[in-house]
DNA sequence: GTCTATATCGCGATAGAC
DNA sequence: GTCTATCGCGATATAGAC
């Protein structure tokens, strides 16, 4: 007959999601083994018989998290298979899900928070980050912009660069950064802008 | 004749700079009192006598530092005198200028990296960043976008937002997080498809 | 105002029973 | 593996002499 206690597994995720919830309302520094301990009804022993430090258990749930929000943000595969589509219907379904699906679930926007905040002391989970989600979002976007034959985009890189770095931009100023009220602008009006910015580029080849 | 001991003053100041430099590297919560104080050359209770808290010290040197990078931004007077140039060259002036200072000045960027990361506990301190520093450059470009007659921006306020957040991201991805190497990417690059990007709006102005 | 010395607390990490 | 109890340290903040 089962006990009614939690497995050596259950305690271990119990451990891991204690620890997100408090390193990315805390920050690195404020974090306390204590609180994750409580939080996760173990014992402190417990969590250090599974991690060996505050900086390995850090370190495990940021991974574990950039990774857990890789399939959120498109791979170049979404974008072959609306290669045909209107380039102004598939930028903005792009746009609004690179703004919704960090505005839907907050932990994202935390994550954004403390590998800036972190990224002083912890400058590999940085590169894990940008390795892991932007340079994906960039190099699909790069390759669409080269490939699509609507678009003639003179520099696809950084042009997929001016298109993640605005949207990103308004995501920490809106959201982290308190800037609803300091700095209104409409979602809508920001994608918009950076599509007809995008596409009227194709005004430019040719007498 | 002069004592040869700091006065009153010098020591605030010692202690004012010293909290920049221990806040700025470490954070609100692994600053500490105790370097402060040492690094000032003063002692903690001599800290205590002119700031009240911790935190009080905090924002007191986070609102000096915020006040004193104003004047390096482009305030609305810049843009009248410069008119009648080419926007390219405008645009391309503000752009360099909005790279080169967070790039030269290193205490630049670590308030970006502080004010993002204690945005949650002090979201005060990133709305008054928003206000004395991405809302000035926002209005002045907004404002210079709206007026200038060689071009015909659509939506001044969100093409203002793509500018300001491209520039923006790219600080923050190159320079903060590490990504020379992961997602390396020329500022030229950047500048020349930010401007080809903006000023081609004026061929859509009609026939 | 400024110092030395200290109070008080919470932190990360560990020892040892079970 | 998990617990209770604790160690040693460094933190913020303060008392009291000068």
């Amino acid at each position: 007959m089962p006990v009614m206690v939690m497995d050596v597994s259950s305690k271990r995720n119990a451990i891991l999601d204690g620890a997100i919830a408090e390193f990315l309302a805390q920050g690195y520094a404020a974090a306390s083994m204590d609180r994750i301990a409580s939080g996760a009804g173990v014992s402190k022993a417990t969590v250090y018989s599974h991690f060996a430090s505050k900086d390995r258990l850090f370190m495990a749930i940021m991974e574990r998290l950039v990774l857990s929000k890789f399939a959120d943000i498109l791979e170049p595969s979404q974008f072959a298979a609306r290669m045909n589509e209107p380039p102004e219907r598939l930028l903005r379904h792009v746009a609004m899900t690179m703004l919704q699906v960090p505005i839907q679930d907050r932990e994202y926007l935390g994550l954004i928070r403390t590998v800036i905040a972190e990224s002083g002391r912890f400058p590999a989970l940085a590169q894990t980050f940008l390795k892991e989600i932007t340079a994906v979002a960039l190099h699909s976007l790069a390759d669409y912009f080269r490939h699509c034959p609507h678009l003639h985009i003179a520099d696809p890189e950084a042009t997929a660069r001016i298109f993640v770095g605005a949207i990103a931009h308004y995501l920490i100023t809106q959201y982290l950064l308190s800037g609803a009220e300091i700095i209104p602008l409409e979602e809508s009006r920001l994608v918009d802008s950076l599509i007809l910015m995008i596409t009227c580029q194709k005004t430019e080849q040719g007498p």
